[in-house]
DNA sequence: TTTTTTTAAGACAAAAAATTCCGATATTAG
DNA sequence: CTAATATCGGAATTTTTTGTCTTAAAAAAA
């Protein structure tokens, strides 16, 4: 398998996403955010709500409540929801686990992918959802 | 998690560069580059079988037997362990894992990614075990 | 107040990935 | 030939990840 981020992630990332499109303030259901994603609906809601945890979305118990943004897209990071699921040491541990890694003893492939490592991270922290708003829009109208 | 390769295929790159800086035709048991990687013995043996399947090394029963490279280290890319483990599918696969993708209907990210998983598999597939010569070589020996 | 709806929390189950075990077979040395 | 050493192949086990269920608590409506 190879994979960048774990299931959990990309779900936190879609759901997320489909929240910023929505008009400021909505608060949508778990059971409605998992049919949009087509995913798991109580696996999406345990999701979620580790993301409460970390105030990138906020809850809302009872009739008519749900989740939704914490804050204004502008200040949601992608790399934000990345961290609070798959946990910092997210580009910190290596493509290669190879054993002694440092910095005086890189492994073979470390100048090579440093650049690459060091472009997504800053592609992912300096994106936030509103930046993506209008292919968001696009894309979930599309699903 | 976060992770590019699976745990085998990291372990098979490890194995396959120690492999190449040995001279040429030395035949290593799977019990010596288990040490030298510091990894289980009968996972990497188990990982060693499926690289000789596809002749990127090749294995001798019995005593004095062991693995050794299949062809010379400038025949071998990187990408084709990679795939030889993880599949020819690995970089076709998304990061964001949205359902519904496609050309026309790309999700938020895919531009973004689309660039640096280019740029990914272009260095994989340019670069020889013979190219990282040198520095495999040094890494191995201060492991 | 009672009912309905929805999140919260944590145990539980299933699936996938990683790792080990074992019996068979091949190879070489003595 | 026999003993010793390695890979081979497949099953079995363990661990991690993914996904489900169940019960409680909160909030709104009746
Ligand atoms: S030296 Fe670089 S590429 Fe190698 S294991 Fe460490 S971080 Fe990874
Ligand atoms: S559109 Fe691009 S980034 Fe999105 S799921 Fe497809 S390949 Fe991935």
């Amino acid at each position: 398998m190879t994979v960048l981020f774990s299931k959990k992630c990309e779900l936190a990332l879609q759901s997320v996403l489909y929240l910023s499109i929505l008009p400021k303030g909505t608060i949508e259901s778990a059971d409605n955010i998992s049919k949009q994603i087509k995913a798991p609906r109580e696996f999406v809601s345990k999701i979620l709500q580790s993301l409460t945890d970390v105030d990138i979305i906020k809850s809302k118990k009872g009739k008519f409540g749900g989740f939704s943004l914490a804050k204004d897209p502008k200040e949601i990071k992608l790399i934000d929801i990345i961290t609070a699921i798959d946990g910092d040491y997210v580009f910190d541990s290596c493509v290669m686990g190879f054993p002694g890694c440092s910095d005086e003893n890189p492994c073979p492939m470390h100048e090579k992918w440093a650049k690459l490592r060091e472009e997504s991270l800053q592609m992912l922290s300096t994106n936030t959802l509103a930046d993506l708003y209008e292919i968001t829009k696009r894309k979930i109208e599309k699903i």
